[in-house]
DNA sequence: ATTCTGACGAGCG
DNA sequence: TCGCTCGCCAGAA
């Protein structure tokens, strides 16, 4: 007997889907998951995430900023999460933001890295 | 069944 | 531009 995919698990069949080099916002990945609103729950879902999985790439969801989430009990984990994203060639800038123009994934549509 | 816990984002002053 | 409020809800114990 196989168990039915939870909400959660949809969202990270989302997330997965992000292709290296790239980033998503929660409420993007939210739409995608059929949650549209509902943004938060993507936040809730990828907390629950291992950080050492990297079968599901949490590092490239970001907030509508552009900027890492950070949760307050995770100490370190926002240095891990942009040091993956440098790794995959997305850049920062002095404010610690991503500019979301040049790097934002967009399903359906081609993805010129420029 | 009930309580508790969290990686968001739009709107508004 | 910035900080605050408020709506949102699945999963673990």
């Amino acid at each position: 007997m196989s168990t039915n995919p939870t909400t959660y698990d949809r969202i990270y069949d989302v997330v997965r889907q992000i292709p290296l080099g790239r980033v998503a916002t929660y409420g993007q990945i939210a739409e995608l998951s059929n949650l549209a609103g509902k943004a938060r729950l993507v936040g809730y879902a990828l907390y629950r995430v291992d950080m050492q999985n990297l079968d599901i790439p949490w590092q490239r969801v970001v907030n509508a900023k552009g900027e890492i989430s950070l949760s307050p009990l995770r100490f370190g984990t926002d240095y891990l999460q942009r040091d993956l994203l440098e790794n995959e060639g997305i850049s920062f800038n002095d404010a610690g933001k991503i500019n979301l123009r040049k790097y934002l994934w967009q399903p359906h549509k081609s993805q010129p890295v420029d």
